[in-house]
DNA sequence: GATTGACCGAAATAGTAAAACAGTCATATC
DNA sequence: GATATGACTGTTTTACTATTTCGGTCAATC
């Protein structure tokens, strides 16, 4: 068995793990069990825990990125692309899962790694609204103003409307949520 | 001594504690020695520690509606009403410290007490911001959409803007937050 | 030379004794 | 005799300790 292949066992198995269970409920011995090789081996290829965390964490942000990139159409709108990239990151399992439950995790006991783990990840998805936004300001599309402002206040919306809202209302299709990010973002809503 | 004044030392002293300690870290001995009064007297006035917790928020929740009616100029535009009541709760630091308190309860401990209180506030604002919605609507200020979501949306969006982004930016000024809350919901961002 | 799991010290957890707490009530006060 | 009080009580929280679990190592194994 080459050895590349015995990393990218420990990787899955850690990815499933941590996307299971969160980072501290993941213990090195069950990403050992789970990857059918012995703990040593692990310690072969990632320094620590928290090392193995940031590959995997990494490989997400790659995934996010090529995820991105691959939605964007130079000749649509601004906010056409703005709106295709989200949705298609929202429908990424694998990406959302581990998202969810570091976020609980964060939530429910404030683990550092959890929290560090969420700002790089939403760090990855800002600096690409603000790249976006500042392009989109330099064509002409969005008004001038601050793009760390705007990306901030445009990926709050987003978790606004795709999750927090759920708490007190039915969830919104994707249709409406395309809308309502339309009109908060792009049309205003005085009539 | 009057028996309302006695309540009223009681509500002052419980008022004092809760926002400097939170709800957990005050103790019922604590608040009877702020309030220069034996323990069991509070509980001639106030069944338990939570009915006392209670009180302190229906009474602050009454100041904020007073707050809000106060700067309410029905002449003026729905989004200048908007921003001068927000305005105005913003300025009004006796609640406001509550609030804090309460705020760094939830997350250093999740004390429940302290979640269902910013709940409760929170409805406050989110269900006065509803009504103000479905009037502006009604005026034709206002384009035509779900007031629930709008009122969330607002209130999110007056928390990133005045809270949150001062974490990654230097605090915006009042006059920069009025105009990038009436950027993002009145004239929204398409050029 | 790659792989492993028994092993180690450190860190988390469970168990327990002690302290602090919310709420009561017999007594004190006016 | 109505009101106010703080010592008292059962329960919860905390501080401390014993035990277990875990991350990381390395001599033995393949």
């Amino acid at each position: 068995m080459a050895v590349v292949d015995r990393r990218q066992q420990v990787l899955q198995a850690a990815t499933k793990s941590f996307s299971l269970f969160g980072y501290k409920a993941t213990t090195m011995d069950q990403v050992a069990k789970i990857a059918n090789v012995g703990k040593g081996t692990i310690y072969t290829f990632f320094t620590n825990k928290e090392q193995l965390f940031d590959e995997i964490l990494r490989e997400v942000m790659m995934d996010m990125k090529v995820i991105a990139e691959r939605e964007i159409r130079r000749e649509r709108s601004f906010f056409e692309n703005l709106h295709r990239v989200l949705d298609a990151l929202l429908e990424f399992r694998s990406e959302h899962e581990l998202f969810i439950k570091l976020s609980q995790e964060s939530r429910d006991f404030g683990t550092p790694q959890a929290n560090e783990g969420l700002d790089k990840l939403e760090n990855v998805v800002l600096e690409y609204l603000q790249r976006e936004v500042e392009h989109a300001m330099d064509q002409g599309e969005v008004k001038p103003c601050d793009p760390k402002i705007v990306s901030l206040v445009m990926f709050r919306l987003y978790i606004v409307l795709t999750a927090e809202l759920n708490r007190v209302h039915e969830p919104l299709t994707k249709e409406q949520i395309k809308n309502y990010f339309h009109l908060f973002l792009a049309e205003g809503l005085a009539e």
